[in-house]
DNA sequence: GTCACCGTTACGCAGCGTGAATGTCC
DNA sequence: GGGACATTCACGCTGCGTAACGGTGA
């Protein structure tokens, strides 16, 4: 048998070859992921160069997002099923942090969008605007204070998050067309948000795809009910009807400026000319 | 002016109302990033619902992987055209996070069909192949000693991350074709990564397609050399001759089992029919 | 008085980074 | 004996969870 030449590497040695620092492996020997193949009497560590295979196991598992511990768990009984098994779990958990991620990329994405059309957006004069169906997730809101409001608007973003509809924040409101003809402008009917595309879903609402009168409203919540009266004057100066809800939703919220003033909250009231078939 | 009546919520009203616990909310207080709109000189907390706002801003930035302390100076300085700035730069982050699980994914899967190769292979008998051609990133590996060559191992590993080129791990060996043919079986010429795809790079180097005499050995990485005679063996009966290098990669190896005896190293032999044109 | 709710410590987690104070090798 | 190593505390960071213990309000 031919005698084998050990190499001895310190701790500071082994640190720099594996890229890591001293630190680092003192915590692995603490929490006892890697510990030093020999220990002298005065407390030096030393390693073999086969632990770095080990520590390579731990780099790889651990950028495949695997904790110490569990990386622990595995090293202590490797086997190539095993090996398999767990790479194919680690594959569906970073798969799923991956579309976690996709949807983020949306929103924010989207976010900016009506940021952009807020900062852009003509305040001052309501328009006509025809505009596709769209596809919404819709909470029915009870009372008028505001925390039993406040607690409709939690019910909805939670029923959002349950069913996995939080795609498409923030959240809009919906007044219904008998309110709006009755003047009724303060309430909240509805909490909405945009679905992504058409899917099954008990709280289901399409907006119809038509003609709609639309206005960006500049200024505070509260007061987005005075945006009625001029949206309904330019209405029915052109000669047309209430055929639909009104949709509100923001452009410029909170998110985007501290003072309510700066508010950019689109409402769009669903209009027909007469004679022509509403819906 | 219409005096307006407050709604004061406690630490656990409003943590309810917002999905959170009271903890969070104190945890907030403490960090500065929400605090309660008014305390008592009990210490007892109170919340006003217009807090939900601010509440709902740091759960959508928290979502945009955002931390506490970037999410306060946020809101100490909202505009519109910083939140775009913000979006933007998040935006980018998620991008970048994505491709890298993206990476990791691909590490995943193609180490996981490696591993499956590894458990079916025949480890009997040398077979030929026909391989396709491979971009490989090389290192040369200097000396003998494992030290050294562990260090020309990191090298290499470092030049792969350092060029984002760590998409395909594990690493291989190389034996060139002027050491197999004088039969210096037990040096490692090069340490190689494959390439997902041909790029310009310093150490690039073409593992031709072509025909290829083909092993699975089993067993430790020292005993590897012990394959080459029965290659040889193999090669020079069928009439072929040694026209390239020697791959050697693992299939199975220490991330799979603990025994070096289970290991699974593909050696593959770059060879050509005599008379044929070689490369 | 009771009970639910409020409050303030304070430690725990993960994976190290970053010292500080001290011992050891060459 | 000096400098470059090594060692062992020990606290810091993030974003809360999870108690423990005591005051308050109806």
């Amino acid at each position: 048998m031919s005698e084998k030449k050990q190499t001895w590497l310190t701790t500071g040695d082994f640190a720099r070859l594996c890229g890591v620092t001293k630190h680092t492996l003192f915590h692995y020997d603490e929490v006892g992921v890697v510990k030093p193949a020999r220990t002298d009497p005065n407390g030096y560590r030393y390693y073999s160069m086969e632990q770095f295979y080990a520590m390579d196991i731990v780099a790889t598992l651990q950028a495949a997002g695997m904790s110490l511990r569990e990386i622990k768990g595995y090293m202590a009984v490797r086997d190539p099923s095993r090996f398999l098994a767990l790479l194919e779990e680690k594959r569906a958990e970073l798969s799923r942090a991956q579309a976690k991620l996709s949807r983020m990329q949306r929103v924010l994405q989207r976010t900016a969008a009506r940021t952009r059309q807020g900062l852009v957006a003509d305040c001052g004069e309501p328009h006509l605007e025809q505009c596709g169906e769209e596809a919404l997730v819709a909470t029915r809101s009870h009372g008028m204070e505001e925390r039993a409001q406040a607690e409709s608007c939690v019910d909805h973003f939670e029923y959002c998050v349950r069913h996995g509809m939080d795609e498409e924040l923030p959240i809009g409101t919906i007044i219904e067309r008998e309110n709006l003809i009755a003047g009724h402008y303060d309430g909240i009917d509805y909490f909405f948000n945009r679905l992504p595309r058409k899917r099954r879903c008990g709280r289901l609402h399409i907006k119809p795809a038509g003609l709609y009168a639309v206005w960006n409203y500049k200024g505070p919540y509260e007061h987005v009910g005075d945006a009625y009266p001029g949206l309904m004057a330019f209405i029915s100066a052109r000669g047309l009807q209430i055929c639909g809800h009104s949709y509100e939703r923001d452009l410029i919220s909170y998110m985007a400026t501290p003072s309510p003033e700066e508010y950019v909250i689109r409402v769009e009231i669903g209009v027909a000319r007469p004679g022509a078939q509403g819906g």
